[in-house]
DNA sequence: GCAGTACACAACCACACAGTAGTGTAGTTG
DNA sequence: CAACTACACTACTGTGTGGTTGTGTACTGC
């Protein structure tokens, strides 16, 4: 498998709009918690609430999104639901994120030395 | 340079906004379409406009957006704005958003195939 | 100067959605 | 069966924002 598939162009509309979506699903800062929280490992509903300092509401409906995205995975097992990372490029996406964003600051730094500089 | 940095565990609630703020940047089908237009080359705001066949106000707040988040270059030109790639990052979070979809597919047609084999 | 072109900004509306409150539903315990 | 626990679902509200319309601004050519 290469590692990176080179994509078409233009892209479609219909994988335009599934980008878009999947991109949607990260875009809140709860569900970035929860999947942060997951990344050691299995947690119940609980515990995810006692981890994001949530509602248990809030919790469980954020948990239906990323559910019904694919980037986690749900396992009853009697009370208790079990949430965990079905998912693990989503990882990969927030350290790629993380580097634009220490990308920018470095440019920012420099602008701000260059005019210290002077 | 490490390829993959470890971000640190829980993530600080600064760093969680700005995830989610640069995910809700890519999350909107008309960015998706402008970066994937801009990934042949420069375009004035007319070319892009003619690609996405949108209107030219809404291209350039969506430019705006793209802009302030640094993920595009401007540069002007007389009457014409270019804008440009300055972040090649946004590619490769395509690329491994399309591979989840790809996965996600290959899962689906899985069960498909398990239960009408049977 | 005047007209035309290329782009950006502001105001508006409509819709989507995050968060909350309340309720429902399994499963467990006594 | 009754009470409790853990979680999901529904309805509601406030806020944010995508798209449109209208206007402003800067540059070009006559």
């Amino acid at each position: 498998m290469t590692a990176v598939t080179t994509l078409s162009h233009p892209l479609p509309e219909p994988l335009v709009e599934l980008i878009a979506e999947r991109f949607r699903v990260l875009a809140e800062p709860m569900r970035i918690k929860l999947l942060d929280r997951l990344r050691e490992g299995d947690a119940t509903v609980g515990e995810l609430v006692a981890a994001t300092s949530s509602s248990q509401q809030n919790v469980s409906k954020h948990l239906r999104v990323l559910l019904d995205a694919g980037f986690v995975g749900r396992r009853q097992e009697g009370n208790f639901a079990h949430y965990s990372v079905a998912d693990e490029s989503v990882f990969r996406l927030c350290e790629e994120v993380c580097g634009g964003l220490r990308r920018q600051l470095a440019e920012l730094d420099a602008v701000i030395a260059e005019g210290t500089a002077r």
